[in-house]
DNA sequence: CGTGTATTTGAAGTATGTCAAATATCGTGG
DNA sequence: CCACGATATTTGACATACTTCAAATACACG
């Protein structure tokens, strides 16, 4: 079931030592909502372990997965005094969270946040090609190849995402995912031992695909 | 005609008075590539005056318009050493750049950047929204009320941008923008002078098709 | 082992893309 | 200042990739 986290207490999760300091540090389940889009922004987060997406909504419902976030990477972010996205944990996860005026006091988390926004920057010009100009196959072998860094080339990826979720961060349907993979099966690319795990088979064609990742 | 422009010397612009210094402003005319996607990512800058666009480039030619820039915006953001977007400027331009060392010396310039990610962060998960999930009508209506801030209501909005430009910010061919622009017009929400000059005739219809802006 | 959820697959509809032609606009040189 | 050629925009007719709706299968959990 899925859960929202009260962002003040860290309920329902364990609570570290330092409730009252303005860093304090999260263990949260997966599937849980650790903020809204439109709350007042008061603090800024740190993944230090596990998987995070953060998500926008459209008036009428449609959603759309704007960010996915590891370790090292930085949420909470602020457009007039509200977060601009909501968040929500794909896997278990630990979460560092600041007050947002640490940033003037503490220069060594002012600098680290300037390097990782400065590379989430350049994953979010990625992704407007992928959403802007990318047939359906393309965007999924693009993600594929995201998830599966160089380094563990034939090992199996566990998608910690169900294809609503894929579809919604790739501007895509359900449906028209699925069909991606069963694509990118049948033209040997990829090998699926079940719906959540994924092999890459072909790697260079997968590159091909995604017009170089 | 579009030309490019040297980065180092700045030509063929006028010259500012410290060349060598890490701290160097440009001017630049319209429709100039300040600089290429895949260059070795010397420097860092800041639109001062003017328009700026990013663009990114898939192997076959597709093209993505992955940012506006106007004053304050920061870009020749580098993953691995490289630009990963080309810069052109969209009007004539001043250009404010650093070298890329100068983000540990200079705190100030350090505290700036940060601030100015964070906020294009933002404005980058909107456009994730905008090419994900809306539909053609949504994105123009939405790209019109972005260029046209709540302060200048009833005022003319002259648009530095093709149709194929406007159709390369929003993930469309250019013919769906023109389309739009027509549909638009029909509707009554907006009014066209001329083919660049667009005023916005009913703002609420305008927010409401573009979901809140 | 059964029940509920996620995924896959199929058939049909639609928004947007593609190709093509007409019209408007701009810049240039006579 | 006007006329011309070049470029940008608009509009139309048709094609198609993706969506929508629906049903069958696979999978996970109690």
């Amino acid at each position: 079931m899925r859960q929202n986290i009260d962002e003040r207490t860290g309920s329902p999760t364990r609570q570290p030592s330092f409730v009252e300091s303005h860093v304090q540090n999260l263990r949260v389940a997966a599937h849980v909502t650790v903020l809204h889009e439109g709350d007042p922004a008061r603090r800024i987060m740190e993944v230090v372990e596990g998987a995070v997406m953060l998500t926008k909504l459209l008036p009428d419902g449609r959603r759309q997965v704007v960010e996915l976030l590891g370790p090292g990477d930085v949420f909470g972010l602020a457009h007039d005094e509200a977060y601009a996205c909501s968040a929500e944990t794909l896997t278990p996860a630990t979460i560092t969270t600041h007050e947002r005026n640490a940033l003037e006091r503490d220069p060594a988390l002012a600098a680290r946040l300037l390097r990782r926004f400065e590379a989430q920057l350049c994953v979010m010009h990625s992704h407007a090609l992928v959403l802007g100009r990318m047939s359906a196959l393309e965007r999924v072998a693009f993600f594929l190849l995201r998830l599966m860094p160089d380094g563990m080339v034939g090992g199996t990826l566990r998608l910690a995402m169900t294809r609503q979720e894929i579809a919604d961060f790739l501007g895509l349907t359900l449906e028209t995912v699925s069909r991606a993979f069963s694509e990118l099966k049948r033209r040997g690319l990829v090998v699926l031992q079940r719906a959540d795990e994924v092999r890459i088979q072909d790697r260079s064609s997968m590159r091909r695909l995604a017009g170089a990742a």
